[in-house]
RNA sequence: GGGGCAUUAGCUCAAUUGGGAGAGCGCUGCCUUUGCAAGGCAGAGGUUAUCGGUUCGAGCCCGAUAUGCUCCA
């Protein structure tokens, strides 16, 4: 562990991110397996990917004095505009933004990159070529203010072709050319230095523009021209004027950016005191040239891989075709199962948007090819991380740590998939079948997307197999409209949002941004107007019923934030200033918005009238705030304790807290068992009963992260300073031992809204409901105080009622059972009690089953005993009433009666006792059929004259109607009916 | 916050325009067989997620709710 960077700045737990090299000691170049022929240095051995690795990282630590470092996450969370960590020097930024410093000027590492749904996206790439991922490692060397050229050209090349030993007359260089606008010089000095300091083939070097050889992180900031190498991989090495080309014969290796000047936002470029080197080497490209092969799935990189899936899926072993669709998925499925498993171990999650999107697309990329080429039902990606820790987790340990967690993550992911994806194949391929053989129609695409969860891409890739395109423009249309409506309806009160020109002119005017600490302090306070909205322009006055937003200079009002609800009150002026001849003008205040940096107080006029510059008293509602708090205060409560619970993944992915509920999501994967549900009730309603005190105070954000077990909200950007709310220490003591690991039992986060001042004001805490979101994310819906108390009661009170209702019996049981089913769905109780209530109820359905079926027989059994009297009679026409038959029962009786009867046509008739309603039932036979007497119209005529209607088959035919009275009149039409037919 | 889809026997799924809720697997019993595997026969198992509406009649049409999936914000 001697090249483990001894000051530990980051990451202080992550072991070193490459293993020591089986070549240890000496590593001049006479240890390493290369001898010298007479055509100079040739490789006789083939060297492994992790020695490669290893060899790099050696060479600039021992020759070149560098520090080693491991590579950082390739989720970047504390950088919520970049998807994914997609270049090596994504960890050193500050450090070229001058924001930073490192202990060390010289630093090597192999970073893990993703490169997919972003700027950089070589996702649909990924299985049709040979040299794209998804994701890669890049080798690179650095210099901060240290090294610049000369040494980064010399040691490229002595690597390159002394320690690996590669073929010079196969190396090409690119220098940058220079450029005009930006009043830039051709970088002689570069391609000096590499005709001094290496023995490159001077033809082999040549000069680009800008695009190819000049460096910029962003519109501003570092940049300098860079140096590549590229390597000719053709057979007769006649690739030289490939170089650039996009060939897969001719590929870039390894980019050498000189960080010499800073673009400023005038896009002016100025020399930086200090000048930096960022070297990026593709290392699966360096392997595949090491190897001496031509692809970089060839490699040993990806055969561990490829074994398995060949193991797992019984398909043909890999071809190394480039459009065999087998290969195809071959390829894609072991790249997609290497993102996926790296970036699953630091911390990203397959989910519904941004990154985490990105995550669940190739994972399902990655399963419909499984699914669907190799044929392979069920989950099986899951399967393949253990091929990827054995390729990849010596060098990054987290990976082979989290191997089974991971394991589970795409499990549960293939599982959801695979349950729409045959539905969605069913409809794709049923819209090729009806289509119009060219393409896919954009509605079927936008429904394969919306419903079913098939991302367009993917419907591409699908289409393109059968030679089809998809409406793509149509789609993008549909999708227009999908997300024009969705934000039409989702923000209904858009009346009363300031539009940006209306918050300027608020500045022209000098109103100053609402002073509103006192919402901390205290309920009510004084204040001025200083502006009023009235929903289209500010206004001076505001003195009729339609709604108005009032800005006053200061506030106790909470606006909504941090998913606590804005306050409600009122606003009453000192002074009469209306019509009315005594007391105060009254605005009520239905919600408070925050606006820009004003509060704004939206409601109506009550009384009287309010106009700017009156000086009013302004107080919040205090019970909708106090049961607010007590549910903001359990919400906190609720999350620390759902970690207890549940495990420390648990995320909050929202929250919303007013006056009669608190509502939390959070990312979880599976639904909570009742007892775990409990157990949080538990948990929480012990702290309540606790006292446990609240505490809040606005810390520096720096020392706020170093308390231990603080929770913040993923991807939220906190201010400096912060506020912390802590429940069970005050911040104080938080902040006189932050690293103390006892912090872990207290709840501790980030959070500008207000809360009780003690735990015990909240009195009961019950969760009611426990839900899914979506996929992983999980909703719980809970109340405190006396809403939790009455929920608590009736859950009591019914589970007694039902282990009563047990020993009824007959209709006694019956109808207490439809009283107990709807109650269960009706009353508000918690989520547990409501499981155990179903279940007791179940049981008592079975009970109340049996009493129902006892009933239904013995009807049975007389409306059969009736049957066999009619069917005593001879004639060929029956019409028959039955007493006490149903629906069911007459059908039976009809089947009975003909059985007897063949040859007849029969009609029964009955009359329900309880709704009062006729049913009748009519069968004829073929014969009686032939002549002319059809079961459907005969029974419709008799169900006329009683007041309905029916129909049927000709041998069979129902009807009901609403006269029980008419039914001997009915009867009689029907006989006449069926002998004037068959005459 | 707003859409879309789904929910039928223990499991997997059927059910023409609204007209008698079925199949396969599994389960139980009996028979065949020395026994096992298997086969034969018989049977049990349903509030068609729940509630309401339309209709003479709803698994099917309409509305609400619940649960799950999914997309947009």
């Amino acid at each position: 562990m001697r090249h483990l960077n001894p000051t530990g700045y980051q990451n202080r737990d992550t072991p070193i991110a490459y293993v020591p090299s089986t070549t240890s000691g000496d590593r001049s170049k006479g240890t390493i397996p290369f001898s010298r022929t007479k055509e100079g240095i040739r490789q006789v051995m083939t060297l492994s990917g992790s020695e490669i690795r290893n060899q790099f990282i050696d060479f600039f630590v021992d020759r070149c004095n560098h520090t080693a470092v491991p590579s950082s996450p390739v989720i970047p969370h504390d950088d919520p505009t970049l998807l994914f960590t997609n270049a090596g020097m994504n960890q050193f930024k500050d450090v070229f933004l001058a924001q930073g410093s490192r202990p060390f000027s010289r630093a090597v590492d192999t970073q893990k990159c993703i490169r997919a749904g972003g700027k950089h996206n070589d996702l649909e790439d990924v299985g049709r070529d040979t040299y794209h991922h998804t994701f890669f490692e890049m080798l690179g060397n650095w210099s901060f203010g240290d090294y610049f050229k000369a040494e980064a050209i010399e040691w490229a090349w002595e690597l390159f072709t002394e320690v690996w030993g590669l073929d010079k007359s196969r190396l090409y260089v690119t220098v940058f050319e220079g450029d005009k606008k930006d009043e830039l010089d051709a970088d002689i000095e570069a391609e000096n230095l590499w005709k001094e300091k290496t023995d490159i083939d001077p033809t082999h070097i040549t000069r680009w523009g800008r695009k190819d050889n000049f460096w910029e992180m962003g519109e501003s900031g570092p940049c300098g021209p860079c140096s590549e190498i590229h390597y000719d991989c053709t057979p007769d090495k006649t690739g030289g004027h490939l170089v650039n080309m996009d060939d897969p014969n001719v590929i870039e290796l390894w980019n050498l950016v000189f960080i010499q000047f800073n673009r400023g936002d005038d896009g002016k470029l100025t020399p930086l005191p200090n000048q930096h080197v960022d070297t990026g080497l593709g290392f699966e490209r360096i392997v595949r040239v090491l190897q001496n092969k031509t692809s970089n799935y060839d490699t040993d990189l990806w055969t561990p891989i490829f074994t398995s899936i060949q193991v797992i899926t019984g398909s043909t072993t890999y071809q190394g075709s480039d459009n065999d669709p087998i290969d195809v998925a071959y390829r894609v499925i072991a790249d997609h199962i290497r993102c996926l498993t790296v970036a699953l171990s630091d911390g990203g999650r397959p989910g519904a948007a941004g990154r985490e999107f990105v995550l669940r697309r190739i994972l399902r990329r990655a399963a419909r090819h499984a699914h669907q080429t190799l044929g392979v039902e069920g989950p099986m990606l899951y399967k393949l991380v253990p091929s990827v820790v054995e390729t990849l987790g010596e060098t990054f340990p987290e990976i082979a740590e989290k191997s089974s967690h991971i394991s589970e993550i795409i499990k549960d992911e293939e599982e959801s998939f695979l349950k729409t994806l045959d539905r969605g194949l069913e409809l794709f391929d049923e819209a090729v079948k009806d289509g119009n053989g060219q393409s896919i129609d954009a509605n079927i695409a936008f429904t394969l997307h919306d419903t079913f969860g098939f991302p367009i891409d993917l419907t591409e890739v699908m289409a393109e197999e059968r030679n089809l395109t998809v409406d793509r423009e149509g789609y993008e249309k549909l999708m227009a409209v999908a997300r024009e409506t969705s934000r039409a309806t989702s923000s209904t009160d858009q009346k009363m949002q300031l539009p940006p020109d209306v918050l300027g002119s608020l500045q022209t005017l000098q109103v100053h941004p609402t002073k509103d600490g006192d919402k901390y302090l205290r309920r009510s306070g004084r204040a001025q107007i200083k502006a009023i909205w009235n929903g289209r322009e500010l206004t001076d006055i505001a003195n009729d019923l339609c709604v108005h937003g009032i800005i006053l200079d200061q506030t106790p009002f909470y606006a909504e934030a941090g998913g606590q609800v804005g306050d409600t009150g009122h606003l009453i002026t000192d002074h009469h200033t209306g019509e009315l001849k005594t007391g105060g003008s009254q605005f009520n205040v239905l919600e408070t918005h925050a606006q820009g940096d004003y509060v704004l107080h939206i409601g109506r006029v009550v009384s009287g009238e309010l106009r700017c510059n009156d000086q009013v008293t302004a107080t919040v509602h205090n019970s909708n705030r106090i049961a607010t708090e007590a549910n903001h205060t359990a919400t906190h409560l609720l999350n620390h304790a759902l970690r207890a619970i549940l495990g420390e993944d648990v995320q909050q992915k929202g929250s919303l807290v007013d006056h009669d509920k608190l509502r939390f999501d959070f990312s979880h994967t599976h639904a909570m068992k009742d007892e775990e549900i409990e157990f949080v009730q538990q948990l929480v309603n012990k702290s309540i009963n606790a006292d446990l005190i609240v505490d809040a105070k606005e810390v520096s954000l720096q020392k706020a992260k170093e308390i231990c077990g603080v929770r913040a909200v993923f991807g939220e950007q906190y201010p400096d300073p912060v506020r912390v709310v802590s429940i069970g220490a005050t911040v104080n003591d938080l902040l006189d031992d932050p690293t103390n690991t006892d912090w872990h039992d207290c709840s501790v986060e980030f959070c500008g809204g207000t809360h009780l001042p003690s735990c015990s004001a909240a009195g009961q805490f019950v969760i009611v409901h426990e839900q899914s979101l979506a996929s992983g994310v999980r909703r719980i819906l809970a109340l405190t105080g006396v809403a939790a108390e009455a929920a608590y009661e009736a859950g009591e009170s019914l589970l007694e009622r039902i282990s009563k209702a047990s020993s009824l019996s007959g209709d006694t049981l019956l109808q207490e059972f439809d009283e107990l089913s709807q109650l269960v769905d009706e009353l508000t109780l918690s989520q547990p009690n409501r499981h155990a209530s179903k279940k007791a109820l179940a049981m008592l359905h079975e009970k109340a089953k049996s009493a129902r079926k006892k009933a239904a027989s013995s009807r049975k059994d007389g409306v059969l005993a009736q049957a066999k009297e009619i069917a005593e009679s001879s004639d060929e026409i029956v019409v028959a009433s039955i007493d006490g038959g149903d629906k069911e029962t007459m059908l039976s009786a009809l089947d009975a009666v003909r059985s007897k009867l063949k040859g007849s046509a029969v009609m029964l008739f009955t009359a329900h006792k309880d709704d009062g309603k006729v049913t009748i039932v009519a069968g004829v036979d073929k014969s009686l059929i032939a002549k002319g007497l059809k079961a459907g119209d005969w029974v419709r005529e008799a169900a006329k004259v009683c007041g309905g209607g029916g129909g049927g088959r000709p041998d069979t035919a129902q009807a009901g109607g609403k006269d029980p009275e008419k039914i001997p009149d009915a009867m009689s039409a029907a006989r006449e009916f069926a002998e004037k037919a068959m005459a």
